[in-house]
DNA sequence: CGAGCGACGTTATACGTAAAACTTCCGCCG
DNA sequence: CGGCGGAAGTTTTACGTATAACGTCGCTCG
């Protein structure tokens, strides 16, 4: 293992162990059943430790003509959520010999390098979440297996989709809100043109218009707390009947809406009820902290890298949304409150 | 572009061009000045966009014997730090024709995978923060350029080293608050092993212990809100006067001692004045918002990229610690306020 | 006894690209 | 007019691996 001096090959192990590259090959791919004795491929293994040996990924990958590897497209990586969503991923993908890379949007860096330019490697298929249009007819241009997260089934792709059944999360939501007497809402809303936010403010909107005498309005912000704290508040301090509560599209926006309540001298949740969706860490961090939906982000990935594995083999991908669940705590409570 | 077809080679584009294989690559390669005719290039183009021609990375890999791709090996992803640290190096990167592949280390993920069987692609370059030293040894054995991230200088790895003055960030919180009067501290401390966390340390007692009267109580946490939570709590708990100052390693840690205060009936800054360090969007969301010490993660990413090119081509890699800024907000105050 | 077969390897080839080395043609200058 | 140099390509080779196709034994069985 001399320094400096070159990585060595599969034939510089061969010559090490008085055999062909062939049997270096052979034994180290583990296919060698009745092809090579086993004194000759300890030999092999043996000289392999010895130089120190990794097998070269460019020429393996060349000659399989496939990479094993799989690309994780994100919006950002700005909550713990997608970190969730590839650590998941990840794990089902180790466990067939699959590694992953992960390819947060190009938010801020240049768009001269598409995802799979980013990626370098060939692919051998890709999983999107919530992906810019561009981006995506860029991977259709490659035929690569496709699975999108979060994204409309009947949409036009025809690609594999996983999704979180956050339709079922807006309706636990509305129904906790209307089962405390809630009549007067507000929708605070991601101002991001995507699937999954529209499900959220259309079945927020069916829940309470069955029932008769609520109330909705909607503003939209940029996802941060900055921005959440000033639509928030200039939609809090608008005239008429104030809203008794305010359901947020995730949980940075709710905590924006935390400070623009504070700011009104508003108390949470007496004055105003509120909530979020995802469950990150900073729902505890607040207080009181917020009642959200709490979304399983590993198993989302998870599900994500089966259903593009079944892609990849041609297989029918497995159905179902992933279920999700309430977390009740400390911002919500009956309106008018003492 | 007939669906289901493998991809198309360069040895196809030549024959739709009616040239051979190598002019395509000289072409494509841009590196065609008197080479080849104006006209016969763009006839080259013109056949490369019809067939919807992508070079093969393992090949050109192979041939080249370099990948130009980086791995960025992060401790993990649960906050938005280490996010920024990557659009940074990635944008540095993408200036010099290099890609960023991100690792993010292996809790959780099957300890089969190191690193670099992960990335899949051969590497060019590694970029650690913070890592586990088994993993360091394997990229030693592999020969790669090498930057750590906040690691000891002095390290006897040898590697280049790219670091943010957290001793001087942790200077300035002890300056703010021996300024504002306080004379009782408590660190909580992160109870991980890294050489950036014992410089905290090291610090906070260096500067106090220039402070006749001052005493100083340190106890451990795991990063997380629940884990510092109970930490601090049982720390404020315990008999004799109690502290009025309580500085933390991290934003996190802050948020969780906000907790363990809240718990205890102590205001904040009134009873106890807190501090953080990374100024994360959680240290806006809580309240009192979080006096903390703002580091730039971007530019941390940034000047991690640059050293790796540095090293790369075997130039001196830049020197000089990135500088840190303490924010004051509204967690802070002087000591037994009313 | 010779055909056949299994064990144990080796030789040869292909993957797709980049680039060095070579060919051909032509214009121009001494 | 001979030769030189440059433009415009082409031919060839190498990168390191996986594997199909091909030996070569020694033994067994009909």
């Amino acid at each position: 293992m001399a320094a400096g001096s070159p990585r060595p090959t599969s034939r510089d192990v061969a010559q090490a162990a008085g055999v062909s590259q062939a049997a270096v090959s052979l034994v180290l791919g583990e296919k060698w059943r009745g092809r090579v004795s086993e004194r000759t491929a300890e030999r092999v293994r043996e000289a392999a430790r010895e130089l120190g040996y990794r097998p070269n990924l460019a020429a393996r990958n060349l000659r399989l003509g496939s990479t094993r590897t799989v690309l994780l497209v994100v919006p950002a990586l700005t909550t713990e959520f997608f970190a969730g969503v590839y650590t998941g991923a990840a794990r089902v993908a180790a466990e067939h010999g699959f590694g992953v890379v992960l390819y947060p949007s190009p938010e801020g860096i240049g768009p001269a390098r598409d995802p799979f330019a980013s990626a370098q490697a060939a692919l051998d298929g890709v999983i999107a979440s919530s992906m810019a249009a561009d981006a995506l007819t860029a991977i259709r241009g490659d035929q690569l297996p496709l699975v999108m997260l979060d994204s409309d089934p009947a949409g036009s792709t025809g690609a594999a989709t996983v999704n979180l059944d956050i339709r079922d999360g807006v309706r636990q939501v509305a129904e906790h809100l209307l089962g405390l007497g809630h009549r007067r809402f507000l929708h605070l809303a991601a101002d991001i043109a995507s699937w999954t936010f529209e499900v959220r403010a259309r079945e927020l909107a069916e829940r309470l218009a069955a029932v008769p005498g609520t109330e909705l309005r909607t503003v939209c912000a940029p996802i941060s707390i900055e921005g959440a704290l000033t639509a928030a508040e200039s939609a809090l301090a608008a005239p008429g009947p104030r809203p008794t509560a305010l359901v947020c599209d995730d949980d940075k926006l709710a905590a924006g809406a935390y400070k623009a309540a504070r700011r009104l001298g508003l108390r949470v949740p007496d004055d105003l009820s509120i909530t979020g969706l995802d469950d990150l860490a900073l729902a505890t961090a607040i207080d009181p902290e917020l009642t959200t939906v709490r979304l399983d982000a590993e198993l989302f990935g998870e599900r994500g890298m089966e259903a593009l594995l079944a892609v990849m083999e041609a297989r029918e991908p497995p159905q179902g949304d992933i279920p999700v669940e309430l977390v009740v705590r400390g911002s919500t409570a009956p309106p008018g409150a003492p």
